[in-house]
DNA sequence: TTGTGTGCAAAAGCTTTGCATGTTG
DNA sequence: CAACATGCAAAGCTTTTGCACACAA
């Protein structure tokens, strides 16, 4: 079932980057669909780097400047989510068939979660309209100390 | 009358970075403090590099490696607000005596306008109690097109 | 006086770029 | 077959680190 729903939004991407590169006269490379395939079989937040390793560990020999290069136009069609978590590192995640949200992160462990909240679009258009601003898209990251290291640290005390 | 508000100000700061420094038994350099005051004479969002070259202009013989301390210094003490606005580099604004706002951003000219929602507040303690987080702050960013530059795109068409 | 802070420059880490080669349309 | 994409390595930019000297406590 999982496996099943899985290819088929494997499928629609595909779909979705091809049209996108045919609209763009850009070429429709192996590489740049083993990137979308990798991509799209992951399910946590990844840097360029961790990318770039998963797919040379599976043999598919895929430069640094092909992946940046390709993280760039899936972000141009909206098929990634690309965020700064306060380090100075780029971090993406896929974007299709998963519903908007923000994220909450431990800044002891690193954790990140996500929530959806309502509000936000509220918060979003309202502020759009009162200053004039076609809003295309937000960040809202929400930092603190999850419950796990909240117990190491009174352990510490 | 602002320039005694803002001298108001510089005074209250350096009272409370020195107490920070005491309390951490940290040394009062001049450098830490000719920083501060840079800082607070600003009214806008800066890099690490624009503060250096500021500090250079004014004589002021401050390293690279002591900016990037004293900002990390200042920033620990609430002094200052970290931001990354979508770009690799981190931006800093002064934090005391102005009252808590996000941003939007225009993702053509890069004008940072600020704003204020209460409701963000309550998203956020909702959800640290929702998600076990003792949240610490957090970090909203609205990226769209701005008036001036949708008179632009405008025109191109 | 002692050890922390500083300046300087080198190194590190992420990302972009240049160039020769390969491949898509 | 022409133009664009790729791989590789070098360069670029921001930030961190190492070391000798300076200076705050």
């Amino acid at each position: 079932m999982v496996n099943s729903r899985q290819s088929e939004i494997f499928q629609e991407v595909k779909n979705i980057f091809s049209a996108h590169l045919e609209n763009h006269q850009l070429r429709k490379t192996p590489e740049r669909f083993s990137i979308l395939e990798e991509i799209y079989s992951r399910n946590d937040h990844f840097d360029a780097e961790e990318l770039f390793e998963d797919l040379k560990k599976k043999q598919l020999n895929v430069s640094r400047a092909t992946v940046y290069n390709t993280l760039e136009l899936l972000h141009g069609c909206d098929l990634i989510k690309k965020h700064q978590f306060g380090k100075n590192l780029a971090q993406y995640e896929k974007s299709y068939g998963h519903k908007q949200h923000d994220h909450i992160i431990c800044v002891d462990c690193k954790k990140v979660v996500e929530f959806c909240d309502p509000r936000i679009q509220q918060i979003q258009s309202m502020m759009g309209e009162l200053l004039n601003f076609k809003i295309t898209h937000h960040s809202l990251n929400l930092y603190g100390i999850c419950g796990t290291c909240q117990i190491q640290r009174d352990k510490r005390v």
